[in-house]
RNA sequence: GGGCGAAUAGCUCAGCUGGUCCAGAGCGCCUGCCUUACAAGCAGGAGGUCGCAGGUUCGAAUCCUGCUUCGCCCA
């Protein structure tokens, strides 16, 4: 085991290179984060969205990482059985597409291979790379149930696939047919719907024209933004309520290049607006063309190699030529004959291939698919219900939106990486029985002769969107499953909503009976500092074990955490790590030299004492006060996904209140120059409060705090702040001592603030007289007397019935009652002064002017709460006094 | 074309059910400080007609309508 020995700390800046590490052994020798089912008794669980076997970590990783580690450490905090399940899923596309350029180097494809061998090869690199994402997210705090950690292709999974697969057939929600869908000609597979990713291009619009059979001087005109699936055309359609088209419903065109005949059909789905009214119909190769096919039963002529390369069924000219290669030479074609109208540039949306960006083509094929409506309504309904959350809560509605119009699920992908569809066809021709089967089978069931297995694999979201419960052992029903599944939150990118998310609500209702979690936190995108996506081909990433290294795990999840508001997306610079992650890495710095400061002046005694059993002073029930503040927001902040405000409400608590005042007011007591009963109170709020800041940053920033935890004297390397306790609810706020050191706190404020008017050194100590205090400011004077006159550097403090007559001093009001005066007869500026006074003269007058106003609105005064009303009279008297003793001070001044 | 959202300080963003909000934070900027926890720091400061135009209300950054600009998702 590392050593971190409890001690000083002499280094004063942090360096959390070798501390982080030696943290995260310690807490993985304990087995820390493993959490065994008949333990779990309030069991809190998140499954990671899985990464990619093949992916390195980057930003958005480390993001997603860091906020449902903050969540797990939070709830783990509060006692309850927080466990983190990881994991992977096996990417079939881009896993695919790994080995095969790996295999293109070596003069291979993965033919040349054989998929036996492929598939060997393909397992030998995930066995060596696949986990190279696991151990980077050890680097960043995660506190994952490493025993739990899942692959998708695990036995386990694959055989929860199996059995979704066959039960969803049973049910006739697995068919497969001959439909349009998104071909990707490199990869060589189908993609859903949502793999297909629309990009606005500017594209061109071309009008060809399609002479009528009966009569050749005549033609249509149709519009295309692909001229080159006009060789797979079998008909032309226009809408049946355009009158002015009306007449060619039923005559024949001939179908330029290729000699064929194909009909005018009418038919609702041309919009009669779109280029001249004539629509040409290619029901091989659209998805509305298909649909206007079967309307009408037109030839479905597929004209297309997987390849994307033309196919015997285009005239021979064309056969062989890239779909790209015979666009260009349609056109030209159709330009020789006169028949090309013209040709306009057209912005539209092109689908790409989400793993390798080419243009995908929209084809007919023949694939398994999964009927989605049947799955939908119950995920809509839990959702409608309530019991489905999402933050922010606006993603519901684009939620319910693709629930409502769901489309069926192609589910089958060419590949040999994944899940085979467990489906075998019978070699007879007489028999022709496809059965589908839980188990491999070798013969067919129906006639006993030879079978072969389907060939094409599932779609790695087929295995994905049952990973809440397939992760604890479905379908066998163990103890893991009866404990931790529902589980409780989803934290992921908005941008797999639909591929994964809606469908792991499905399938949880499906197969489960339950939806898998209750609240779904969708975090923002990180942006360079432009705003671009960061992503591999702009190369405008940021590694994130390049940012622990630099500055730290902890800086990193501070930064993230708090750069990550609600919904919005977070801009980092990846070309300055330094000004991007400078908020992190100086907080844990001020974090550091905070603690270093309070491990010089305390004891073991100082650590265990209660400060309850101490002579408070007004200081230390500020400080414990203001300390329960941040607790309920910090609480508040994690419990209600907004981590963000989490994250502020500590970083303000500990800079501006505990280290900016409290340990400032606390210095000379904890020295012992006010008495001992004096030092021991400071030092136990002191020990207190550390204590208390370090518990609520743990979530966020585990790695320090938990460092700085054992350094407390007494405590040592076993402690630990893992399980917390939570810091309770239970602690109360004081009215009063907040209302002392406001009122010290604006005396100072107000000090320096003449000091710098006035340049004065602020090392030098000056007089002090203050007028008519209020009875917090009277109370700040008595009992802080020390405090106040160090903090703003006095010489003298002394309260005055008046100001002193005649006397040149800079004066301030203040707003909580009372007024200052600095006497400072050698350096004062009349002029300078009166400048300041009309300055502030004007800025109540102001505020003065609204207060009175309102006041006077008989509206106001029966319309607005009373305790509104009152409020705004009592601002209205304090601000009318002040301006009164500003414009005697004025009077006081003379005649300009 | 349909849906969702955003527009607040130089930048990134808070501002939750309208009322101490003539609006805050961090970063950046300016001024002064190596004050024995921290210069990765301390103190002070400048900087905003809350996109535009209407409306509702006693009261609007906040609610409603329209417009402008931008983003995301879906076709």
């Amino acid at each position: 085991m590392s050593e971190t020995p409890a001690g000083p700390l002499r280094e004063s800046r942090y360096d959390p290179s070798e501390i982080e590490p030696a943290l995260y052994d310690r807490w993985i020798e304990r087995n820390a984060f493993h959490v065994a089912a008949d333990e779990a008794s309030d069991p809190y669980v998140i499954a990671i969205p899985p990464p990619n076997v093949t992916a390195a970590l980057h930003m958005g990783h480390g993001l997603n990482n860091t906020i449902q580690d903050v969540l797990v450490r939070f709830e783990r905090m509060r006692g309850r059985d927080a466990m983190w399940i990881p994991g992977t899923d096996h990417a079939g596309i881009a896993t695919q597409n790994v080995v095969e350029r790996q295999l293109k180097k070596e003069g291979l494809t993965r033919q040349d291979l054989g998929r036996e061998a492929f598939v060997e090869r393909v397992w030998e690199w995930v066995d060596t790379y696949g986990n190279t994402i696991i151990e980077q997210l050890k680097k960043i705090g995660c506190s994952c149930d490493w025993e739990r950690t899942r692959f998708t292709l695990d036995p386990g999974l694959s055989q929860a696939v199996r059995e979704v697969f066959v039960r969803l057939h049973e049910r006739g929600l697995i068919y497969r047919g001959n439909y349009i869908i998104n071909w990707c000609p490199r990869c060589h597979t189908a993609l859903s719907n949502e793999e297909a990713e629309h990009q606005e291009q500017e594209g061109r619009l071309w009008h060809i024209r399609y002479p009528l059979v009966d009569d050749p001087q005549r033609w249509v005109s149709v519009a295309t933004t692909r001229p080159e699936t006009m060789l797979g055309d079998t008909a032309v359609a226009v809408n049946p309520d355009d009158d002015s088209k009306r007449e060619f419903v039923g005559l024949e065109v001939e179908l330029p290049l290729t000699g064929r005949r194909i009909p005018i059909v009418a038919d609702a789905f041309v919009d009669p607006e779109f280029g001249s009214g004539f629509v040409k119909v290619t029901p091989a190769h659209d998805p509305n063309d298909f649909d206007i096919g079967r309307r009408h039963g037109l030839e479905e002529l597929n004209i297309m190699h997987g390849d994307g390369t033309l196919n015997e069924n285009v005239p021979e000219r064309f056969r062989g030529l890239d779909r790209f290669e015979a666009r260009d030479r349609v056109v030209e074609a159709l330009d020789e004959l006169g028949l090309l109208e013209k040709t306009e540039s057209h912005a539209h949306a092109v689908g790409h291939c989400y793993r390798c960006d080419t243009v995908v083509e929209p084809r007919l094929s023949l694939q398994w698919f999964v009927r989605m409506k049947p799955l939908a309504e119950p995920a809509l309904e839990a959702y409608r219900k309530g019991d489905l959350r999402f933050h922010p809560e606006r993603f519901g509605a684009t939620y319910e939106h693709w629930m409502t119009n769901v489309r069926d699920w192609c589910i089958s992908r060419q590949l040999w990486w994944g899940h085979r569809i467990p489906v075998w066809y019978c070699r007879d021709t007489g028999c022709a029985e496809v059965a589908v089967s839980r188990v491999d089978l070798e013969s067919c069931p129906a006639c006993g002769g030879e079978v072969d297995q389907d060939p094409d694999v599932l779609d790695t979201w087929f295995s994905s969107w049952l990973w809440p419960f397939s992760t604890l052992g479905w379908p066998d029903e163990p103890e893991d499953l009866k404990v931790f599944y529902p589980t409780h939150t989803l934290s992921t990118a908005p941008e797999i909503l639909f591929f994964w998310v809606a469908r792991m609500v499905m399938a949880g209702l499906e197969f489960r009976d339950e939806i898998p979690f209750t609240d779904v936190l969708l975090h923002g995108t990180v942006r360079d500092a432009g705003g671009r996506r960061m992503s591999k081909s702009l190369g405008n990433g940021i590694d994130p074990l390049e940012v622990v290294e630099r500055f730290g795990a902890d800086a990193m999840r501070y930064t993230l955490v708090s750069a990550a508001a609600l919904g919005t997306d977070i801009q980092l610079d990846h070309e300055d790590l330094e000004s991007s992650f400078r908020v992190g890495r100086n907080f844990a710095n001020k974090l550091w030299n905070a603690a270093r400061f309070a491990l010089g002046y305390l004891t073991a005694e100082d650590v265990e004492r209660d400060p309850e059993t101490t002579q408070l002073e007004v200081a230390d029930r500020w400080i414990l006060s203001r300390l329960s503040r941040a607790t309920s927001d910090v609480t508040r902040g994690l419990e209600k996904f907004r981590l963000h405000e989490a994250a502020e409400s500590a970083y303000h608590f500990v800079w501006s209140e505990f280290a900016d005042w409290y340990v400032e007011l606390v210095k000379d007591r904890l020295r012992g120059e006010r008495g001992e009963a004096s030092r021991d109170a400071a030092a136990a709020t002191l020990a207190t409060v550390i204590d208390g800041w370090l518990r609520l940053l743990h979530p966020i920033m585990p790695f320090l705090t938990e460092e700085l935890h054992c350094h407390m004297p007494g405590r040592g390397i076993d402690d630990t702040l893992l399980f917390g306790p939570w810091p309770g609810s239970d602690q109360k706020t004081d009215a009063d001592a907040e209302a002392v050191i406001d009122a010290l706190q604006e005396v100072v404020g107000a000090v320096r603030n003449l000091r710098s008017e006035y340049s004065i050194d602020p090392g030098r100590r000056i007089d002090l007289v203050v007028i008519e205090p209020s009875a917090a400011l009277a109370a700040a004077m008595e009992k802080e007397h020390r405090g106040l006159s160090q903090l703003a550097r006095l010489s003298s403090l002394q309260q005055a019935g008046s100001i002193p007559e005649g006397e040149p001093g800079a004066h301030a009001v203040l707003q909580a009652g009372g007024e200052l005066f600095l006497p400072l007869r050698d350096v004062i500026d009349l002029a300078r002064e009166r400048g300041r006074l009309a300055d502030e003269l004007e800025r109540l007058g102001g505020l003065l002017t609204g207060a009175r106003a309102r006041l006077a609105n008989p509206g106001f005064l029966s319309g607005a709460p009373p305790e509104v009303v009152e409020r705004e009279r009592e601002k209205a008297d304090s601000l009318e006094q002040r301006h009164r003793r500003l414009l005697e001070k004025r009077a006081a001044f003379g005649p300009e």
